[in-house]
DNA sequence: CTCTTGACTGAGG
DNA sequence: GCCTCAGCCAAGA
């Protein structure tokens, strides 16, 4: 199965999944890491069918850390409820301490036990 | 093939 | 630091 017969959405779910608990990323790092730095959107468009791909897309936000997906989950803060669930301080849409929750698709090559 | 849409991002005022 | 504009690319009509 080459990485290139994926589709680009598939390729989003994949590294979306990859996303370790209590950590999140935006749109540009996944798309950069696919190779498609300029497709961020795309990004958030595949997001839109995560949920029956079983995809964490909560943890996705884009690069200011605001919950700019918030409007395609159930509820009003069900997305903020689900990222606070897993440690992650949320305030009005937006992410506290992004820097320090933020992860990297390209730390998925890397095993950081610490 | 052309046009529109969109969970984005960076640059400029 | 906030607001606006434009570029970006893939999918659907």
């Amino acid at each position: 199965m080459k990485p290139e017969t994926l589709n680009f959405f598939d390729k989003v779910y994949a590294v979306a999944k990859l996303i370790p608990y209590g950590r999140v990323t935006n749109y540009g790092a996944i798309a950069n890491y696919l190779g498609a730095a300029r497709s961020a959107r795309m990004v958030g468009y595949a997001l839109n069918g995560s949920v029956v791909k079983n995809v964490p897309a909560h943890r996705v936000v884009n690069r200011k850390g605001l919950l700019t997906g918030k409007h395609h989950f159930e509820g009003t803060n069900l997305m903020q409820q689900l990222l606070e669930s897993e440690g992650i301080i949320v305030k009005d849409n937006q992410v506290q301490d992004f820097d320090k929750v933020f992860w990297d698709p390209s730390e998925s090559l890397e095993d950081f036990q610490h």
